[in-house]
DNA sequence: GGGACAAATA
DNA sequence: CCAATCATTTGTCCCA
């Protein structure tokens, strides 16, 4: 078996290094300077992973006056004093040193050097091998056959090592030798005097010839050079107290173990987690839990109330509850909780966890996945306190938003290379738990990396608690109109269907595209207008809007078709979806479905609640305030535009704004020199147009006019607005060299189509770039609204809760005696939460239900 | 179970 | 010559 192998760091030498080699602006978030800690921190547990030492220890200087001053005075006088930005941080190194648990030496009136050299000794004669890490050349001086050094030769990375042989190749001396050559030449940085005249090379040529200083001195004879043998004869207790001063002592009076010395498994690395979260050493937390295998991990269960309350935990945890059942109706079953070195399976009665939990939480920052269904669990038990600190869900998101569906196993996969052990139940819970640590370094290093940390961190993490909450608040339907709802469209579609079929002459099913194509175009010999993708009559709203003249059965589809929609979409399943003790329906808000970082709902879609059409309404109309309540909505006014005309800064555009007109009708003016209805109508198909990277077929398509009179009108509106046209181009070249777009708040989507040799797909991927900057910023300003709404709400201790967000609008539920506070503080709220150069509106209506609202 | 089609919202 | 305004969710049909 090979020698163990030993390493001894000089521990103020290295942070000497560290704190020059990096800025001193590294600080933490309150200011205090860490780059010294920082730099040595990085450089010790790189050594531990990359050398894999079997035995480590670092030694101090001790403070104040050693040995060497008492012997002479002057001893390292030249030296500057510590810097006050370094002083404080030696004892941050030590905290870092007994927080990893390693070895540390200081002792009374002697330096770093020889505690090393003591322990260096030592160590050889119980046949260990020894590598000694500094910055400070002396320690060269024990250079042996089992004694090497790792030399730091500027900043903390660069690093030689120096054996025996190394080192007469540098020096033509050997190691031993090194403190004869102090003694003739002297050190500047130490203050030791040597004899003066003589310098690097004579001390070299003088050792080489004699040997040793004494050798030396005893053959002053010999030495060539009239003036160097004066000062050799003058100067020899000198060079003599030089050697002494030089000479690392290796006889220091220490107790060693080296048992004690052996690089263990950190017993509590927690410490370690805390210490290197209080600094903010992020980047260095991955070195902890490195050796964490996947497989590796094991749970411990807790089934005792006593067991739980004495478990100490650090004050960040991964915690996965482990709930059952359909949304919020869930039990909780356990809760398995890791930290850095330990699982656990808390298995005990619900009542039990709860009582956990709330008092567990507060103060502790939570790694979860898929936070937001276990926070809504814990805001419905009435826990409130809790902070949310990391959730991979919603960083793999932000990295890659086009990507659709990514589970924990594909995050694991895709950042960590890594695939999930084959295990089920609590095993693949605590397995998931514990790798959320791995997890959380990783991709906040890429979220970093892509500048979307801070997105992360103060938009989407602080907004999972608001849509837990929202989900949890729910909207009240009434039951009875809805069932109303439900007879008079079940009448008026089955009487349609009758007539249908009479003209048809046969029975017929409407709802198959299929066979009403036969019968339209087959039977009836209606004009095909266009066909589908597949070769199939295409019998879409606009195609039957063509044939309106052509035969009574057309418009009688057309309704059939809307009714059985609002039928089939919205009555028959809403019913379903209420929650019987809360008389309520809770959607599910998603925040890592849309590549432009909207919000999605579903389990019922809240955001596409009918509003266009009278028929509708009707359907909007269920959604109601519960007693005593009013509903509150506040949404932007034309929100997209305004980001546009502040990202692409058109002063016509802006200043439109900023002067409060009508910007349909300003553009209606500029595009046709007058506003009318019909002007204005074409205008703002133009405005909204222009922000989806409309092309001519398609302006001239929605306003039925052709192909020549929609591209005047697009050029007329570049010319008008100059900067709009320059913004589109911009967009286009951004993403097709850096291969992304981004908001205002530095979300990004990656269009990898953008150079595809494919028109369609190329086109495609324009337009998206042109939008994703407008739909997406657009979206951001909402979501910090939200989190300013919701914040305000609290603070001013209001009654009133956030229902729903549909993209633009925020519905809210108010007890009648707060609505108008709370009208005054929404518009507010989302009016200012972001500075624009140009304003942003915000109206808001209030009423009973969701469709009879009025203006406030 | 999944693709095609259609339609509801912003 | 093609296809032709962004982003979603849901429902039905229909084939496998």
């Amino acid at each position: 078996m090979s020698k163990q192998r030993l390493y001894l760091l000089d521990g103020n030498s290295l942070v000497y290094r560290a704190f020059y080699a990096l800025p001193d602006t590294l600080t933490t978030s309150d200011g205090t300077v860490t780059n010294a800690v920082f730099g040595f921190t990085k450089m010790l547990l790189s050594l531990i992973d990359n050398q894999a030492p079997d035995l480590i220890g670092i030694a101090f200087d001790a403070q104040g006056a050693t040995f060497r001053h008492e012997e002479y005075e002057e001893y390292k006088a030249n030296r500057k004093e510590t810097p006050d930005k370094l002083k404080h941080q030696f004892d941050l190194v030590k905290e870092v040193v007994d927080a990893l648990e390693i070895p540390r030496f200081e002792v009374e009136s002697l330096e770093a050097d020889d505690l090393i050299g003591t322990l260096a000794i030592e160590a050889e004669k119980e046949d260990y091998k020894v590598t000694i890490v500094t910055g400070d050349r002396d320690a060269l001086q024990l250079i042996s056959d089992n004694i090497e050094i790792m030399y730091t030769k500027r900043g903390i990375s660069n690093i030689i090592r120096y054996d025996v042989d190394k080192f007469r190749e540098d020096y033509e001396l050997d190691p031993e030798q090194l403190v004869d050559k102090k003694a003739l030449m002297g050190d500047k940085s130490d203050n030791i005097p040597g004899v003066d005249g003589i310098g690097d090379k004579t001390s070299t040529k003088l050792l080489k010839e004699f040997g040793g200083l004494e050798e030396v001195l005893d053959n002053i004879d010999q030495v060539g050079g009239k003036k160097r043998k004066q000062m050799l004869r003058e100067q020899g207790a000198r060079a003599k107290l030089s050697k002494r001063l030089a000479t690392i002592k290796v006889d220091c009076p220490l107790e060693i173990n080296f048992d004690k010395l052996v690089l263990a498994d950190l017993e509590d690395i927690d410490q370690a987690y805390d210490l290197f979260n209080r600094l903010e050493f992020t980047s260095l937390i991955s070195y902890l839990g490195g050796h964490k295998g996947l497989e590796k991990v094991d749970y411990q269960e807790v089934n005792e109330l006593e067991e739980l309350q004495s478990l100490k935990l650090p004050s960040t945890i991964a915690i996965k509850l482990n709930l059952n059942g359909p949304r919020l109706k869930q039990t909780l079953e356990g809760i398995i909780i890791a930290t850095l070195e330990q699982v656990y399976y808390i298995n005990l009665a619900e009542k039990e966890l709860i009582t956990y939990l709330e008092d567990t939480l507060v103060d502790k920052k939570l790694l979860m996945y898929q936070a937001k269904g276990q926070l809504r669990y814990l805001l419905q038990q009435g826990i409130e306190e809790f902070n949310l600190s990391f959730d991979p869900l919603l960083a793999a998101y932000l990295l890659q938003p086009s990507e659709d569906a990514i589970d924990l196993a594909g995050i694991i996969e895709k950042y960590l290379q890594q695939a999930e052990p084959e295990v089920t139940g609590i095993k693949l819970l605590a397995v998931r738990t514990n790798i959320l640590f791995k997890l959380q370094i990783k991709l906040e290093e890429e979220l970093k990396e892509n500048d979307l940390l801070e997105l992360f961190q103060d938009m989407e993490l602080p907004l999972v608690r608001i849509l837990a909450q929202l989900e949890l608040n729910g909207i009240k339907v009434s039951q009875e109109q809805l069932e109303n709802l439900f007879t008079e469209l079940s009448t008026k579609i089955s009487k349609l269907k009758k007539e249908i079929c009479n003209l048809a002459g046969e029975e017929f099913n409407i709802n198959s595209p299929q066979q009403l194509g036969t019968i339209l175009f087959d039977k009836l010999d209606l004009p095909v207008i266009k066909k589908t993708s597949t070769g199939n009559y295409s019998t879409s709203a606009k195609v039957l809007e063509k044939l309106e003249g052509n035969h009574e059965i057309i418009p009688l589809i057309s309704e059939y078709r809307s009714l059985t929609k609002l039928k089939s979409t919205y009555v028959d399943p809403l019913e379903s979806y209420i929650n019987e003790k809360t008389g309520r329906i809770h959607t599910n808000f998603k925040q890592q479905v849309t590549a432009t970082g909207r919000l999605s709902s579903r389990e019922p879609n809240l955001q596409n609640i009918p509003i266009r059409t009278e028929e509708g309404r009707k359907i909007r109309q269920v959604f109601v305030a519960q007693e005593g309540y009013k509903l509150v909505a506040a949404d932007y006014s034309q929100v997209e535009l305004r980001v546009l005309a502040h990202i692409s800064q058109d002063e016509r555009l802006k200043k439109a704004y900023q002067q409060g007109l009508d910007i349909h009708t300003q553009t209606a003016k500029e595009l046709f020199g007058i506003s009318t209805k019909q002007t204005r109508r074409k205008a703002k198909a133009v405005n909204f147009g222009i922000a989806y990277g409309i092309s001519d077929w398609g302006l001239a398509d929605r306003l039925k006019i052709n192909k020549r009179e929609a591209k005047e009108y697009i050029d007329l509106y570049f010319s008008r607005y100059p900067k709009v046209k320059e913004y589109i181009d911009d967009k286009i070249r951004q993403a097709k060299k850096q291969g992304y777009v981004t908001t205002i708040f530095d979300r990004k989507r990656y269009l990898p189509e953008i150079n595809s040799r494919n028109y369609h797909k190329r086109q495609f991927a324009e337009r998206t770039a042109i939008n994703t900057p407008i739909q997406g910023s657009a979206a951001d300003i909402m979501k910090l609204a939200m989190l300013d709404v919701a914040k305000a709400l609290e603070k001013e201790e209001l009654a009133s809760d956030i229902l729903l967000q549909v993209h633009d609008e925020l519905v809210l539920e108010v007890p009648k005696d707060e609505v108008k506070k709370v009208a005054k503080l929404v518009k507010k709220r989302m009016e200012d939460t972001v500075n624009l150069d140009v304003p942003l509106e915000v109206d808001v209506k209030v009423g009973d239900n969701w469709n009879e609202m009025e203006e406030y």
